[in-house]
DNA sequence: ACTAAGAATTTGATCGATCAAACTTCAGTC
DNA sequence: GACTGAAGTTTGATCGATCAAATTCTTAGT
């Protein structure tokens, strides 16, 4: 097969300079329309396609944006980033953008991959996920002027506002709140909620919720909560310890594992109808029936790709300064309801 | 900040030339010692990395590979797929070479997708992942002269040994015939299967297994099997029929849809003990505590590259010929023992 | 018809690396 | 001491695109 066809080869069939062709490709408002239209015909009748590596070498932009892939598999939740992840490439493709995956064992690894992807100019800008208080990747992006959004806010942070750290995450604290709501909407009056320890910033957010529309519907939260790492074990214990005092009719959890392990703790003490409501709405949910609080990750990336690329553009926007208006986007997750009563049930379940 | 250092600045400072700089880069072996110590002296002191697109316009290769990132998420087994990606990534780095992301709708835009990568040089090689019958991208790869490797066998096909399809796959027959026997050697004598509708590939692969296990126990198969399409109400459905002429004490299904399916079904018929076994050893299995085949993506992950760059190289090897060697991996999965019997049981399970 | 301003297009230089070929160094041989 | 061949190093050209500046073509105004 022949060398795949060149700016050069075009502009000699439409009979137009090199130029012309890039202005047809880059800029072709500032081409006269007959000669557009000659050149177009010339790209298709070659099928030629643009050099990537040396429009990059030239421009400096590599139209591609890095994530790394955790390590650790959670299993049971690692399914929220990997379906962002999907999300995040299919609408990055729409806006003329790649995806490149990277992988590091703790954050200062990362901050060296991070360092080599920008330096082979491999990569434009980054996407950060699971976000820690006082994040070394942050401090360090910001530092050097890499253009990055985080999935996830800067957590117990007054950096909050800090307009050179862009991010998205969404409202836990309404998701909860809503889920709680719609219970107690049920004529459910007592509601109790299993979460992680305080300290954990999704965690602590999450659990507001839970208070908020207790507090709202004018009830008390006292004995009605409890705290455990996330597990499903621990969830069935939790769950156990609040069942048995019989004080409660229904529980939102911080997370489907701790919801499946209520439901099995539900089931033990035959009470096979308990309505439960998870987080994150993983496969797990899904195969067994339970309710869960969504978080909208197609939306999550759209407006991931909003700060990094401006609301229509299809190139990375320099890294912000700090004079500049702060800029995040908040989500709101929304509830999936299932009959989560009997799991012996036979239902239809999808897969 | 000031620009970038270059392989020129590099060679100011080794007191030595561009092209040195670049042998102790990419060939050390064949500059005298005391240079490279020189150049690598001053590449450390300017902190210098090779730019990456540039290398690529020359040397027209972008040490990455495409994968696809699947459109449907098909909740409970779409895990499989991720952690084969990650997997991927890793070992990748590990060998110099990067991950790209795409996605596409349908075989035909995946094509499209694949070529552009490919024209813009982009991506050196791929990986496709769930191949069908007659694939159309196995095809226009092939004819392209495109390096590739599929994770999955050419199904029913002849291809079965055409050199030019290099494909690394997992032994579910095997598995199968594995976890069979598990059950058989302990003494249980009518293990059933809950398998797919004959027609996929993998699906008659995975219930061979089982008749081979049954079969080398001078056992019969006879009623002891079912076809259903795949998902958990479909699983809870089939199972319940061959438990109820009780005429079954365990069994093994085709997927951890299939077995999460049964699992109710057996609760919902009082046989809480029954013991089932799923495959692919996804999140769920894990949760709820079935046993589950589970295939060895690391090692998928490893064979793949293993095809695509040699077994130590760091660059793609060139598209195989139709007169060399066929070369395939076929990798043993391993069953995980989980004591699933009584889902209401309080048992530590880890998340 | 003549000119100036703007639009459209072309030309030469460049991005940062590697290739291919030329050149230098040096040990070993007769 | 000249000669050979291999090892080590340097030089000039090149990959395919875009930038910046120069040039040519249009259009409108006087």
């Amino acid at each position: 097969m022949a060398q795949l066809p060149t700016v050069e080869d075009v502009a000699r069939v439409a009979q137009v300079s090199r130029q012309t062709v890039s202005n047809v490709l880059n800029s072709p408002a500032i081409v006269k329309d007959a000669t557009r239209e000659r050149v177009e015909a010339a790209i298709a009748q070659l099928r030629y396609r643009p050099h990537a590596s040396a429009r990059r070498l030239r421009t400096r932009k590599s139209s591609t944006i890095g994530i790394r892939l955790e390590p650790e598999r959670n299993g049971i939740s690692g399914s929220v980033l990997d379906t962002f992840l999907h999300a995040l490439t299919e609408q990055a493709d729409s806006r003329q953008m790649r995806v490149l995956l990277f992988t590091a064992n703790d954050p200062l690894h990362e901050i060296d991959q991070i360092r080599r992807l920008r330096d082979g100019a491999d990569v434009d800008a980054f996407v950060l996920t699971s976000t820690s208080y006082e994040d070394p990747r942050v401090a360090w992006l910001t530092q050097n002027e890499v253009p990055f959004v985080t999935f996830g806010r800067p957590w117990g942070h007054d950096g909050m506002s800090d307009p050179r750290h862009r991010w998205v995450d969404v409202d836990g604290r309404a998701g909860v709140r809503e889920a709680t709501e719609n219970l107690l909407a049920q004529g459910i009056t007592r509601v109790g909620y299993v979460g992680w320890p305080s300290g954990s910033g999704a965690g602590d957010d999450r659990h507001k919720g839970w208070v908020d529309a207790i507090s709202a519907a004018r009830l008390s939260t006292t004995g009605l909560s409890t705290s455990v790492v996330d597990g499903v074990s621990q969830g069935t214990e939790a769950a156990r310890e609040l069942l048995a005092g019989n004080t409660v009719d229904a529980l939102v959890c911080a997370s489907d594992s701790l919801a499946l392990g209520a439901r099995i703790a539900a089931a033990s003490l035959g009470k096979d109808a308990l309505p439960i409501i998870g987080f994150d709405d993983t496969p797990v949910a899904l195969a067994i029936g339970i309710s869960s609080i969504q978080q909208p990750l197609a939306a999550v990336a759209t407006a991931v790709l909003e700060l990094l690329l401006g609301p229509t553009g299809n190139e990375v926007l320099p890294a912000r300064a700090a004079n500049e208006e702060p800029s995040y986007r908040l989500l709101a997750p929304r509830l999936v309801e299932r009959r989560s009563s009997n799991l012996a049930l036979d239902r239809t379940i999808g897969t």
